[in-house]
DNA sequence: ATATTTTGTTAGAATGTTCTAACTTTATAC
DNA sequence: GTATAAAGTTAGAACATTCTAACAAAATAT
C-alpha cells in the first residue's frame, strides 16, 4: 500500500485536475503547503509507481490507476464526513479535519460498515458526490451562484470549499444545503449579490462567497 | 505533538510496565517487532522528551508525563473499540486493528463525542478499563482463570490478550464476557481445565487459554 | 569462577520526506 | 524580440525511522 503522504498528494492532484484534467507543481505546492522541489521529487516517485504521467516542465496527469486510487481515498474521506454528521451529530463545518485523518485508515470493513449504516449515500455533507467502490464518481454539473442572473430562483446544492470559516459563515446566515434562493440583484461593480431565502429578505453575499456556492435552477 | 511512531512505543512501554513497573528493550523489541538497536535509539529520544527515564543497561520507566501520555492514547484506543462494537456493530474480535489506527487521530472533539454517545463507559469490549481524561485508570485486580481451584464458581470479566485468533476461539465456544463459569476439575499434569457454563457441561480449556482469561469470584 | 547466553549499546548505512540555494525553462510584459 | 517574472528542476543537506554488524555488559549455567 501507499503511505499517508502519497495519498495526500494523489488526492490533491485529483482535486486540482477536476477542472483542467491536469495539475501543475506550483499549485500543488500551494495547496499542500509543501515547497516545490519536494513536490517535484514526489512527482517522480508517483510517476515511477504508475499513478501519474510526468514529462519535464509539463503539468502532471493522473493515469487511470492513479485516478482510481485517488477516488477511493476521496470515497473514504466523504463517507467519513457523512458518518460524522449523520451518525455522530457533528456539524458540516467540523468534519473535514477529522476526515482528513481517518481517510488513511486501512480497513475495508470499517468503511463498508459506515457505508451500510448510512444506507449507501451518494453525496457528502457538502454536496460533493461520493465515488463508488470502483472509484467512479458521478459529477452533476451545478452552476456557481455568481454566474446566475438577477431574478433567477435556484437551489443550493453544494459548496466548492469546505473550510471551517466559510461553513461557519454560511451557518451564521442560516444558509444550508437545499435552501431555495432568489437572486434579487447583482452589483455590477464588484459582483456582490442581494438574495432572498426562507425568512431572510435582503441578505448580501460577496462575490468570493458566491463563487463557492453551487446551485441548480429550480424546475417548475 | 508526538508522531504515530512515538505513540506506539509509549503504549508498548505502558503495557509492559503494568506488571513490573518497568520495561526492557528486548521485550519492547519483540512486542513491537522492531530490532533492538532501533528501540534503543528511540528510548534516547523519548528520554530526551521527558517521557521515560533511561539509564544505560537498565529497564526504562515511564515518567508521570509519559504515563499520562500513554494512558491518553490507550483511552482513545479503548473508546474506539467500544464505539466500534456498541455503535457500529462490529464483533469484539474485529476491532483491535482498526482502533490501533484510529487511536492516533488528533481531535479531542472526536473522542469526546464517542465518549458521550457511549454514555461515558468505564470498560472496553475486552473488559479492560478505559482511562479517564486525566489518564487515570482504575485497575480492578481480577484473577487469572488458571490460578483458580476446582469447585470455584467465577465470572468471566476480561481477557489479557485481544488477538483475533484468541477471541474467535472464545466465540466458537460461546464463552463471552459476563459468563459464569464453574470449574469442574484441573489436570495437574498440564493445567488443562474442565469447566461448565450456560448449556455447556464439559468444556475443556488449555492452560494457555486459561492464562488469558480474567475472572472474579462470584459473591453469594 | 569461568564459560556461555542473553540483553543492551554503538557505529554506519538505507529509505522517506522535507528543506534551502542555485540554476533552467517557459510564460508574460513591454 | 528582448527583459522580466513565474514555474520547474537539480543538488545537497537535515531529520525520522529503520536496519545489520560488531562490540560490551549482565545474567545464567556448569
Ligand atoms: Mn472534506
Ligand atoms: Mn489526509
Ligand atoms: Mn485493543
Ligand atoms: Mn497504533
Amino acid at each position: 500500500m501507499n503511505t499517508h503522504t502519497e495519498e495526500n498528494y494523489l488526492k490533491a492532484i485529483y482535486n486540482l485536475s477536476r477542472v483542467k484534467g491536469e495539475a501543475n507543481v506550483n499549485e500543488l505546492s500551494k495547496q499542500l503547503d509543501i515547497k516545490m522541489p519536494t513536490v517535484n521529487s514526489m512527482m517522480k516517485k508517483l510517476a515511477e509507481k504508475g499513478f501519474i504521467i510526468h514529462e519535464s516542465y509539463k503539468p502532471v496527469r493522473l493515469t487511470s490507476k492513479g485516478e482510481k486510487e485517488a477516488a477511493l481515498i476521496i470515497r473514504k474521506h466523504r463517507l467519513t464526513e457523512m458518518f460524522l454528521v449523520e451518525k455522530m451529530g457533528f456539524g458540516w463545518d467540523e468534519v473535514h479535519n477529522i476526515a482528513e485523518q481517518i481517510e488513511h485508515v486501512q480497513s475495508p470493513d470499517f468503511f463498508a460498515k459506515m457505508d451500510q449504516l448510512l444506507g449507501y449515500p451518494k453525496i457528502d455533507p457538502h454536496g460533493s458526490p461520493i465515488p463508488d467502490k470502483n472509484g467512479k464518481m458521478e459529477w452533476v454539473e451545478y452552476h456557481k451562484l455568481n454566474e446566475c442572473k438577477a431574478g433567477d430562483i435556484v437551489n443550493f446544492k453544494a459548496v466548492t470549499h469546505s473550510s471551517d470559516d466559510f461553513l461557519k459563515f454560511l451557518n451564521s446566515r442560516e444558509l444550508l444545503l437545499g435552501t431555495t434562493i432568489k437572486i434579487l440583484s447583482i452589483e455590477a461593480f464588484d459582483g456582490t449579490m442581494t438574495i432572498e431565502y426562507n425568512k431572510r429578505k435582503h441578505e448580501i453575499l460577496s462575490q468570493l462567497v458566491c463563487e463557492r456556492i453551487l446551485v441548480a435552477p429550480i424546475k417548475k
